[in-house]
DNA sequence: ACCCACCACTGACAATTGTCACCGTCGGGT
DNA sequence: ACCCGACGGTGACAATTGTCAGTGGTGGGT
């Protein structure tokens, strides 16, 4: 019996996935949580087998706990089950220890099928999205450029970012600058778009 | 046998809800469609019972299809199913002729009761959600104004704008300033995002 | 006939934003 | 010791953006 902790935000989906995997007689849901920050505890006290986890969760994001997961229950595997097939997101992934991921564009067929080869000790990667990764570009951005970036995508003005980040205005405007030459882009908005969009904040 | 049209675009959650409706013996999927513009070809083919419709889709939205299914196939019930609950969603599905209206947060073991409600005539909106929706002002925009604020979405300049809409840069100033004021926001991103956000750009 | 709202535009002005050149500090490599 | 990159900052300048006061035109009510 493959033992499965389940992390999704929309409650739909989630229940979705455990009638679905209720169905297979090897597999069987021992947790569902809706926020990243449940993750860890209740891996901690169920001992699942597989965590799938879902990356834009209210708390802490799914690949953040997947790195605590490695750390404090090295046994468990972890697989990413996530929207967006945004490079940076796979490249985070793979360097926090996952061993699957999989995008919820992809035929539910294939979910069950994917969690028993991850048991069995395959990596479970579509190899288009392994080779748009390594085509892509990797994260060109500094810690304070991607905050800078980050505080910016609500349309907050500059000023408005240097009080968030205690900096000065002026050096808020230098990381935007640099942050949109090294995303080739012309404005703030547009390099805070392009940046989440290559999964280079979260 | 309730006859289903399901109009979802992810495909691992149109493919879980359609075994879950398969799992129950008065539900049945007959047809399953992934972007807007199948809709209503698909179901004056198949002839549902109930089109059950997600809004953000590829082609035309689910509100959109909405409209045109209640005039091509006024006995088809249409129920729509989002991730938002944004005010102005509820509205347009109202106006739409929609009798029901579900969020993805719910728990799925409300789905196909909800179905068979509406199927007896009944509609399926939650109390608080409609509160909610009658409590939000309604959508202030005129045309114009959610024309230049949905083409500033993607960080385009105010030239850009003019550019596409094949109006004057001055002109397309005058209508963010309007919406920055109606919006009671700062900036044409701020002013993009509060519409976004209460559905007033769909 | 009149008002009103929306559309399209112009021009002037102030505020914000983006670029650039430059200053210094700190910590890692080699 | 030296170089390099990231960090934090200043000041100057140009470009973009936001506001405001106008000018018309259209079409729908009353």
């Amino acid at each position: 019996m493959i033992r499965i902790l389940l992390a999704e935000d929309q409650a739909m989906m989630r229940g979705a996935l455990a009638v679905l995997f209720g169905l297979e007689d090897d597999l069987e849901v021992v947790a569902q949580v809706g926020t990243g920050t449940e993750i860890v505890p209740t891996a901690l006290e169920v001992r699942p087998d597989v965590a799938l986890l879902d990356i834009e969760l209210p708390g802490i994001s799914g690949l953040e706990a997947a790195r605590e997961l490695r750390a404090s229950i090295p046994e468990c595997r972890v697989m990413i089950l996530t929207t967006f097939s945004r490079p940076g997101y796979v490249r985070q992934a793979m360097a926090a220890g996952a061993v699957g991921f999989l995008v919820k564009d992809g035929p539910v067929e294939e979910l069950a099928d994917a969690i028993r080869r991850v048991l069995r000790g395959e990596t479970v990667l579509d190899p288009g999205l392994a080779a748009a990764t390594l085509r892509a570009a990797p994260n060109p951005l500094t810690a304070r450029e991607r905050d800078v970036l980050a505080a910016s995508e609500d349309g907050s003005s500059i000023a408005d970012i240097a009080g968030q980040l205690f900096l000065s205005p002026s050096t808020v405007r230098n990381y935007l600058s640099a942050a949109i030459g090294k995303t080739g882009t012309r404005n703030k908005t547009e390099a805070a778009l392009t940046a989440r969009r290559n999964g280079w904040l979260a």
